[in-house]
DNA sequence: AATAACACCTGTGTGC
DNA sequence: TGCACACAGGTGTTAT
């Protein structure tokens, strides 16, 4: 479900419901996430939310006390409800607010994490070796320049790398190498500075835009309020191998780099 | 150091 | 209808 915009839909979502409130209680039915779940209770029940922030694909749940790490992986959402909502099927946390709401975290895959971290989280060992936010100045051409100096895998496997560019996953790699002309497969340390500047304004392009919109929804992707995202409609290439190109016709090629489904158009994407 | 493969897990769709 | 299999939005860990 969750490329970086599905992440920040899911912060600006929940956001207004957890800020300034005090957290109640936190349940945790199944810990057995990615990382075991610690038993943070005794920290966090009586503090008060102080802001919800994302960093990557990482939300940040700030207290005095510390911060809650989560992280959606493959399959997880986030949803506001009412505290009496009756629990379903992957609904393994629930976050109980003094506004009588419930922050509640559902993962089938359980790929996702709930973590906790006292320490400032840029110093947490998740976050500490993360590149640039893709929707910030810092990443720019000079900047991916320099990244992809040493890089002489495929273009898409660099974009989809963090310590290149943080929250670019398969669904907004593929799409941002289309709108760019670029060959997914394309040597990254070989394209030069114009491919590149367009890249970076791709990049930001498509991400921008589909946070606008409201999120990719694939399958079952909602935002806070239960909405789904409306960014499906605008995708040129994830999950259109076989068919034909919007801007020229040819039929999409469709191919696995890094054992991730790539589709690409082989006219207008050269290398 | 860079790169490639593997691991984690459930749900869904396809082909027999 | 049942079953085996491939595949899915991510990314840390291990092996090459």
């Amino acid at each position: 479900m969750p490329e970086l915009p599905e992440v920040e839909v899911t912060r600006q979502g929940i956001s207004p419901y957890l800020v300034e409130q005090q957290v109640t209680a936190l349940v945790v039915r199944n810990s057995s996430l990615r990382w075991p779940v610690p038993d943070i209770a005794q920290q966090i029940v009586g503090q008060t939310i102080r802001d919800v922030r994302r960093r990557a694909k990482y939300l940040l749940i700030d207290t005095d006390a510390g911060t809650t790490i989560v992280h959606l992986g493959m399959s997880g959402s986030l949803r506001v409800l009412p505290r009496n909502t009756p629990v379903e099927k992957h609904d393994h946390i629930d976050l109980e607010l003094a506004n009588g709401r419930i922050l509640r975290f559902n993962d089938p895959r359980r790929f996702g994490a709930w973590l906790w971290c006292e320490l400032p989280e840029a110093a947490h060992p998740l976050l500490s070796k993360l590149g640039p936010e893709p929707l910030e100045e810092c990443f720019n051409a000079s900047y991916l320049i320099q990244a992809l100096s040493n890089k002489k895998r495929a273009i898409k496997l660099c974009l989809m790398d963090n310590q290149v560019v943080v929250g670019v996953g398969n669904i907004y790699a593929n799409e941002a190498l289309f709108s760019s002309g670029i060959h997914p497969q394309a040597t990254a340390n070989k394209l030069d500075k114009d491919r590149l500047t367009l890249l970076v304004a791709e990049v930001k392009q498509v991400l921008a835009q589909a946070i606008k919109q409201g999120g990719t929804t694939l399958k079952d992707f909602t935002n806070a309020d239960g909405k789904p995202g409306y960014f499906a409609q605008t995708l040129n290439v994830y999950g259109r191998g076989g068919e034909s190109c919007h801007h020229c016709g040819n039929l999409l090629s469709e191919i696995k780099l890094g054992q991730r489904t790539t589709v690409f158009c082989g006219i207008c994407q050269t290398r």
